[in-house]
RNA sequence: GGCCCCGUAGUGUAGCGGUUUAACACGCCACCCUGUCACGGUGGAGAUCGUCGGUUCGAAUCCGAUCGGGGUCGCCA
């Protein structure tokens, strides 16, 4: 497929709206006594001054219409050629996007020319001039409809894609998301305050952008990645309630949900515990959920989920709660019957486990060999179909009443009870994987993914949201064969799990959590480490030993020396939750100025190349 | 870095070895049109098919390279 602009998904709404439209007179000046969008019947007989982008122009030889496109919406002007004959000189000439003032009489619409689709509909401006204020190429991308255009096309001419409507509301709809975290952070007490974009580079996590410095041959300043170390220091720094809505830099590859420079907001907080960071969260985005999406459904308090439990009912840290399908344990029922994959599978650690698609029992053969080919993809050695024919309950199940490539090595109660695990019905699927748990984890995600999709479980009218919690401290890198931090080294273990830090670090929880929301993952956070022994014994599972600490993060060390508070935070990524406000799937579609997959930005052509001379004084050579 | 998809008038697509003078829609231009609102009608202009090279009697079409855009795995919280 053509990589091509989408369709807008939602319905459309007419032209651009504001949430509470502006007082008549807001944007009164020389040129505009009003806004296009907010004329109405009441301002029927008075003379006003508009200004706008000519969206479009219907010209009946003798009358033309103008529909006038500010900010606020659209307004139809009518010129007639008796009683303004220079307007209608100057009308006939206008095309698209061409910058025009009017100046008239607003009118109510005769009978039967209302047009009930425009918020303006019921009037019109007759206009007595209409002036030229700027001329417009014909633009390469269509302002006035939601025609498909190439990616790159879009991004090379941002400023007229922007003019779009639905550019335009994604960007408003930003807008009103940071606004309403503004106010949400500021009746509870927090301060917002700036940290540096030139900073230390850091071995730790992603690619660095770097910054060379003229002053220092040879060093180089690092963007941040997040301000992580730096929202620590200020809680140190006595601000109990610190925020941030922070520019963050990663130079890794580029996906849907990933650009190489993207927003967060930051925010720690002092004196707290692990559930007054996730109630603060849960509050904010309630809020902000009712503020703008207040026609989606929202499930609160948030439902709070150990990643042990994610991992065992979806099979996934990540877990997409508008439908069922949760994962259940078959290993019982199924070592009962011959079948050996199982048995081996249990043999080897493993077990058992599977999900139910509702109604899922006519799924065709080729579909369930696509089914059977994704599992594998994930790393299972297949996948077990049950369909389980009729309808009720499955007490009482004849031979004939299951259909499965299986079946034959089982009794078919066996069957039944494995259907039963899972709250399956006659007329569902039972699909089966036997495997390591975390193999089968990955493939029975994958799969209730997949089969959510196609059989378009997930209702787009639901904000489903949850926290996942205690996720490990360290997960094992099997390539360079040493423990990793999962979330940043800076996170607290649970308490009761510090003793098995030497032991057994693989079984040591943190005190750190994700927001999740319709299977995204929308933030992560943790309380932090704040005690420098705590701090140093986690070092040391990570390979860190004290002088490198002392060498590396001594800054922190000694911060944390002078009287550090318990303290945590969480960071929301501020692109993924407008895009999941606007209802868009693609984080470029709520930046005003997003990158290419290759992290270029075709309209001003950065990266580019510099000159010499310039290279040469930040001490760098480049080679051919 | 690996794999996959796409690149044809301004825009989006069709054409996928030879009756193609490269088609269609929108847009654009001209003319007509006094109640349209995705106005309508008639006519017209506009493309060496991303670029370079190869195969062939013949290439938009097949092959290779390259550039650009996108997806995905790795990477990334």
């Amino acid at each position: 497929m053509a990589t091509a602009y989408q369709p807008d998904p939602r319905p459309s709404g007419g032209p651009v709206r504001h949430s509470a439209p502006p007082p008549d007179g807001w944007g009164v000046d020389v040129l505009k006594s009003h806004r296009c969008g907010e004329l109405r019947s009441r301002h029927a007989g008075e003379r006003v001054r508009l200004a706008g982008w000519v969206h479009r122009r219907r010209d009946h030889g003798g009358l033309v219409f103008l529909d006038l496109r500010d900010e606020s919406g659209l307004v139809q002007i009518v010129c007639h050629p008796e009683s303004a004959p220079e307007a209608h000189a100057v009308a006939s000439t206008v095309r698209a996007e061409w910058v025009v003032a009017v100046e008239g009489e607003v009118q109510a619409r005769r009978e039967g020319t209302v047009n009930e689709a425009l918020p303006t509909g019921s009037v019109e401006v007759a206009a007595s001039e209409v002036r030229v204020l700027a001329e417009a190429a014909t633009p390469p991308i269509a302002v006035n409809q939601e025609a498909a255009a190439e990616e790159a096309t879009r991004l090379r001419y941002r400023y007229l894609d922007l003019r779009r409507e639905r550019m335009a509301q994604n960007l408003r709809m930003r807008h009103r998301v940071v606004q309403g975290i503004r106010r949400y952070l500021e009746e509870r007490g927090f301060v917002e305050v700036e940290t540096p974009m030139l900073s230390a580079a850091t071995p730790e996590g992603a690619r660095d952008y770097l910054v060379p410095s003229r002053i220092h041959p040879g060093r180089f300043y690092a963007l941040p990645q997040s301000p992580q170390q730096w929202k620590q220091l200020l809680v140190v720094a006595g601000f109990e309630r610190y925020y941030q809505i922070a520019r963050c830099f990663r130079d890794e590859d580029l996906r849907a949900d990933r650009q190489p420079e993207f927003t967060q907001l930051d925010v720690e907080m002092a004196f707290v515990e692990r559930d007054d960071v996730l109630d603060l969260v849960e509050g904010l985005y309630a809020h902000l959920a009712r503020e703008v999406n207040p026609e989606r459904r929202l499930q609160a308090p948030f439902p709070r989920i150990p990643y042990a439990e994610a991992m065992e009912r979806f099979g996934s840290d990540k877990p997409d709660l508008r439908y069922g399908m949760e994962i259940a344990d078959l290993s019982r029922p199924a070592l009962s019957g011959e079948l050996g994959i199982f048995r081996q599978a249990v043999a080897d650690g493993g077990r058992g486990r599977g999900f139910a698609v509702p109604g899922g029992a006519d799924t065709a053969r080729r579909e369930l060999d696509r089914l059977t080919g994704l599992a594998r993809e994930a790393g299972a050695g297949g996948l077990v179909p049950v369909a389980y024919g009729g309808s009720g309950p499955l007490e009482g199940l004849a031979p004939e009443e299951v259909r499965s490539p299986v079946a034959r090595f089982f009794e078919p109660e066996v069957l039944a009870e494995m259907g039963r695990l899972c709250g399956a019905r006659r007329g569902d699927l039972l699909l089966a994987v036997a495997a390591p748990d975390d193999v089968s984890s990955r493939a029975l995600d994958v799969l209730r993914r997949e089969v959510a999709s196609t059989r378009a479980l997930a209702d787009e009218d639901e904000l489903a949201f949850c926290f996942v919690t205690d996720f490990p401290l360290f997960e094992w890198d099997a390539r360079e064969e040493r423990w990793q931090a999962s979330h940043h080294l800076f996170t607290a273990p649970v308490e009761e799990d510090v003793p098995l830090l030497e032991s057994q670090p693989g079984a040591v929880r943190s005190l750190a959590y994700d927001l999740v929301c319709n299977g995204q993952e929308l933030a992560s956070g943790s309380i932090r480490a704040h005690r420098p022994e705590v701090l140093l014994a986690v070092m040391g599972i990570l390979g860190i030993d004290e002088a490198q600490a002392r060498e590396r993060f001594g800054h922190m060390l000694d911060a944390f020396g002078y009287g550090a508070p318990p303290h945590g935070g969480i960071a929301p990524g501020l692109d993924r939750t407008v895009a999941l406000f606007a209802r868009e799937r693609d984080i470029r579609e709520v930046i005003a100025f997003p990158k290419t997959k290759t992290a270029s930005d075709p309209l001003t052509g950065a990266p580019s190349s510099v000159d010499p001379a310039q290279l040469a004084e930040v001490h760098i050579d480049v080679r051919p």
